[in-house]
DNA sequence: CCTATATTCAACACATCGGTTGATCAAGGG
DNA sequence: CCCTTGATCAACCGATGTGTTGAATATAGG
């Protein structure tokens, strides 16, 4: 669970970044390489390297191999696991909310 | 869109740590103050209290006063408004994968 | 009033992050 | 074979994040 955990930290981490944000948007289009998803930012080709590896450990992306290119692809089931936790909370919390709108409206109902 | 874009990055970022993390897990059961979140934690309230700080800078809650006491209160739109985020590009991910699915279905039919 | 409680502010230490430059490695193509 | 291209590694720098301690503020309550 901790690992897990871990794996949360990375995610949502990795989220926080507007240009991690952008390569998960260009990668939802199609697999994408390092020059390819470097192209859009003026920064180096190292630095979106390392935006790479980031979203790597945090199993946003997978990578493969095409001669000297190393492709980089979107891991849905990952997205889907930080939605999952986050309507967890977010149901939980729109439940409370009813309820208590319920309990708001007999009150109502009872001082007339 | 550059401002929705920087609450997009807070609000990210606010959930790439792990005691904010659990803080949210408290907060869909029910308001809390200061005091109440801090107390599973081996911290300081001061750091709690940036914590809290950093949770409503991002729009993920939004404090009322009673006496003293500043309770906290989560807003489940915010959260909503990061599983939009993250939904939209992965469900392209997984229309592209059924599409490029399909087409190899044909071409393996083709090939027999 | 005076004191206790709840919370925040300010200044500091330390780690991590996101960028740079320069060097290196690995695969392809003339 | 060499040279180019794609990608990464390493060292460094400034900014930001997360924690601390100590002081300050504000409301509650005897």
């Amino acid at each position: 669970m901790s690992v897990d955990d871990e794996q949360l930290d990375r995610a949502f981490a990795a989220l926080g970044d507007p240009v991690r944000r952008a390569m998960i948007a260009r990668l939802s289009r199609g697999p994408a390489t390092v020059n390819e998803l470097a192209e859009p930012f003026p920064i180096t080709t190292q630095a979106i390297s390392r935006h790479i590896q980031v979203l790597e450990a945090a199993g946003l992306i997978t990578r493969t191999r095409d001669g000297q290119r190393r492709p980089c692809h979107l891991v849905p089931a990952a997205l889907e696991a930080l939605t999952s936790w986050i309507d967890e909370y977010r149901l939980e919390t729109e439940r409370r909310f009813r309820r208590m709108d319920a309990v708001l409206k007999t009150v109502k109902e009872q001082e007339q």
